[in-house]
DNA sequence: CGTACTACTATACAATATACTATACTGGTT
DNA sequence: AACCAGTATAGTATATTGTATAGTAGTACG
C-alpha cells in the first residue's frame, strides 16, 4: 500500500472510532488493522498529538489481561475536528474521483 | 483542506491526466485545480520525480503564448504505476469508508 | 510597461514506517 | 516454586517523503 495515501486518513479513522466510545491505543490498532494496515508506532503518536491539541482526554484503567490501559475520550473540540476532517476527506475523494472520471471513456 | 490528505493523491491525479494525452506542467495545474487546490510548486516536483523514476518522458514544444512548454508523456512503466496507485487508492478509500461506516448508526 | 503564461527551486513542515524499549499478566515446563 | 515464552499494552527516536509557501526568471502581448 502506498504509504503517502494514509497521511491524515489514519487520524480520521482514529477519530471515527472514538466518536461513540472510549478506546485504548492497542484496541484502536486492532480495530483499524482489520481494514487498513497500521502499526502501533503510528497510532500512539497520533493519540499523543490529539491529546496535545486538546481533541481528546485520556485516563488509565486497570486490565486483567495486561498492563493498565490508557483510554482516550473524544471531547467537543475533537468531535468538531472529526467533522471538519471528514468533510475534507469527502471533498478530496470526490475530487479525485471527478478528475479520474472519464479517463476510461476517453481511453478507447 | 487538510494538507496531509493530498499526499500521494496529487500524483495519482497527475498520472490520471497523462494517461490519454501529453500535457505540460502549467496545464496540469489548471486542470487539477478545477477539482483540488494545487499549486505550481507542488506539480513541478511531482513531474520531476516521475521523470527521475522513469514513469514519464518529457519534451519541449514551442508556444505562441509564452515560453516553450515542457510536455510529459506517460510510458509503459508509468501506466503500470498508475494502475497500482489507483488500486491502492481504491483500497484505502474503501477501508476508510468501512471503518467510518456504522458510526452514524451507533450514534443514537 | 504590466499582465498572463510557463518553468523551476529552496526551505519548512507534518504524518507515517520502522525498529525498537519496557511493563504486566498467563500458562506451561522443569 | 522458579522460570520462560507469549500476548497485551504503552511508548519513543529516527528517517523518509510529499506538499505548501514563497519565491526567481523568461516569453509574448496589449
Amino acid at each position: 500500500m502506498n504509504v503517502q495515501f494514509k497521511k491524515g486518513a489514519l487520524e480520521l479513522c482514529v477519530l471515527g472510532q472514538l466518536l461513540n466510545q472510549d478506546l485504548y491505543g492497542y484496541s484502536l490498532v486492532e480495530r483499524i488493522t482489520r481494514f487498513i494496515d497500521i502499526s502501533e508506532g503510528t497510532v500512539y503518536p497520533i493519540l499523543r498529538r490529539l491529546e496535545k491539541d486538546g481533541m481528546v482526554e485520556s485516563y488509565l484503567k486497570e486490565s486483567t489481561e495486561g498492563p493498565a490501559r490508557r483510554y482516550y475520550r473524544l471531547n467537543a473540540r475533537g468531535k468538531e475536528h472529526f467533522q471538519s476532517m471528514l468533510a475534507d476527506w469527502n471533498e478530496l475523494s470526490q475530487g479525485v474521483e471527478d478528475i479520474l472520471k472519464g479517463v476510461e471513456n476517453e481511453k478507447k
